[in-house]
DNA sequence: ATTAGCACTCTCGCGCCGAGAGTGCTAATG
DNA sequence: CATTAGCACTCTCGGCGCGAGAGTGCTAAT
């Protein structure tokens, strides 16, 4: 791919904002005028040409403006998006609602979606913090009733999994209390795998719990990533894109799919358009022939080792991406730290 | 409103069961044929125009088929549909698939959500069983490193609530146990108000726990009940009255807004128009500006006075409401079932 | 290297028109 | 008297043509 001169790149980078505004091609008169260039209309015609010969923009027909491609907007945010940080009003803002939200990590995670959703004006999609291993932190029982027992698994870095159980006997709370504080001396800080290998150190009354809770722990393997939270979806389809209805549709399942948002996740972390921690996935790159007009913005957060999640913003390609990183990096930040202050558990 | 003769009532119910079908007005001529009626089409216009007359149908323009009105569609669901239950082929799927599920609420509630999607070709919504009155059933403190503390607060009814929190002094595990312990002992079956009239009775450090718990209790009245599920967002989309994105982002954003469900859900008590536990809101009643397009079915299910969840179904006015309701009425009674054999706690 | 000027191309919106579907009405019929 | 065949009428919808507008590439002049 050829090189693009500096004037080049700054009409590059012209047309992708301006393209964001107005989602229609844009041609040179109209940049010229727009933008107060000291230059006239045919010199940028020039520039353009260049620029399309070199496969930045293309000409949805022969007599209309230009428009970013695939290679333009990877160009745009790899090498001349500048990083604007995020206005310190709107940090503060967003720290005080944060403050506000008495540490409940479900109000956090509904939050961060609104956030992050509000300031890209795309949908966004956040997943709870999920310990990369699931080991046993304190296992609870409690009685409800007859032979009810309703099962609460803590786990290290501060998740929560409930079972109800029924037993083969009616038991007390005493005796549940008791086989609990057992299992926990004994399986804490054990995977599924570990508390197995246990299994012959337990009471007839604690075997009861154990498939149950090895099977809580082994969960995290099939199953989404905990929670995911989506939040801005009428914001896509505002997007003139999403008006056929076909491409909304494809966009949506796509976010409605946990097992597709997984896979999303899985291949997170080899991808080479890496911005700093945030990664951008332009039409749908790698396979995702559903999001071929969409992009998609991926950061992590968390302390790597005990908890992580995902923030996501799907868009339409034109999206504003300094924005949108932008949120996203102060996110990422803002929620490793309370991830931090709130779960770490290892010293 | 003028009560329409037998033969009346059959067209409007053919009208509704193909409209619903092809989503176009229909025509007497097509209505003759597609249902081989042994009457012409010039008999089939005569009641056609009477059932217009009397408010049922109407046409989109002067010369276009038929489509039933919102009056048509309640004359529908109340007095012509019948009950057809879902067939036992299904409903055994179902239920198998409810008994493969590990009794995990979460899992219940995707599952529940996604069937209901399925059956209705709608967008679901589910909520997660929920007392009435949030009564502490236990809590449980779990020290996470130095000061910091996991409070993990389950009420009467099996749903789980939790804060971090920061103490004053570092304390052992031991400590935290016996002051939970404590806790729950004087605070068993007592509310938010309960909770703080024992406040004098605490020692110190319990004290520090009190305000997070109280809050923890009472956090119901601001919030939405617990956990929305949604499922099936796409299907609504793919429905031609929401090709027109203006009306599919108002319907969307109804979804996305948790007060609004809030609302409607407080609304479900004291309509008219229920049928046998579930109701129906055709257009948008009572005030939904936002669905003047669609209708909405909504059911509840689980034990009243311990805990209780909602079903709802957002779809086109023309969705199959037969077939939707079938389901919400099986689903709402294997839920119940399910909170009854789980959850049940007084005796 | 830049730019004014120009011929050329393509889309988009508009109005027109004929086909098709459906209606209401009237008159005939069992 | 209910039903029905026949018919004139109305309205939508898709295709077509056309002119305006926007944008381009190219050439020649600066």
């Amino acid at each position: 791919m050829q090189e693009p001169s500096e004037r080049q790149r700054f009409l590059l980078a012209l047309i992708v904002h301006e393209y964001a505004r107005t989602a229609a091609p844009v041609g040179s008169r109209n940049l010229v005028e727009h933008y107060n260039l000291d230059m006239s209309s045919a010199t940028v015609r020039n520039e353009l040409a260049a620029l399309t010969e070199m496969g930045y923009l293309r000409q949805p027909h022969t007599s209309a403006g230009r428009v970013p491609t695939e290679e333009g907007y990877r160009y745009f945010v790899g090498r001349l998006m500048q990083e604007t940080s995020l206005p310190d009003t709107v940090r503060h803002t967003i720290t005080h609602q944060f403050s506000q939200m008495h540490n409940d990590v479900d109000q956090w995670m509904k939050l961060a979606a609104s956030v992050l959703a509000f300031q890209s004006r795309a949908a966004s999609l956040v997943t709870a913090p999920h310990p990369e291993v699931t080991r046993l932190k304190h296992l609870e029982l409690i009685s409800t009733r007859g032979r009810q027992v309703l099962m609460v698994v803590v786990i290290v870095g501060g998740e929560i999994r409930q079972r109800f159980l029924t037993l083969s006997e009616p038991v007390t709370q005493e005796q549940l209390s008791a086989t609990a504080d057992a299992i926990t001396r004994l399986c804490q800080e054990r995977d599924s795998a570990g508390v197995r290998t246990q299994r012959s150190a337990f009471s007839e009354l604690a075997l009861e719990f154990i498939d149950p809770l090895v099977e809580a722990l082994g969960q995290s393997n099939q199953t989404a990533a905990g929670e995911i939270y989506l939040d801005g979806l009428s914001n896509v389809l505002a997007e003139p894109e999403f008006t056929n209805s076909e491409e909304a549709r494809r966009a949506l399942r796509v976010l409605e799919e946990r097992s597709v948002l997984q896979d999303l996740l899985a291949r997170t972390v080899q991808t080479n358009n890496l911005v700093g921690g945030v990664q951008v996935l332009i039409g749908g790159e790698g396979g995702w022939d559903d999001l071929r007009q969409s992009s998609l913005v991926i950061g992590r957060y968390g302390v790597p080792g005990l908890a992580t999640g995902t923030l996501g913003v799907l868009g339409p390609m034109r999206m504003a991406y300094g924005r949108t990183i932008s949120t996203m990096r102060f996110l990422s930040g803002l929620l490793s730290n309370l991830v931090a202050e709130t779960l770490v558990d290892e010293e």
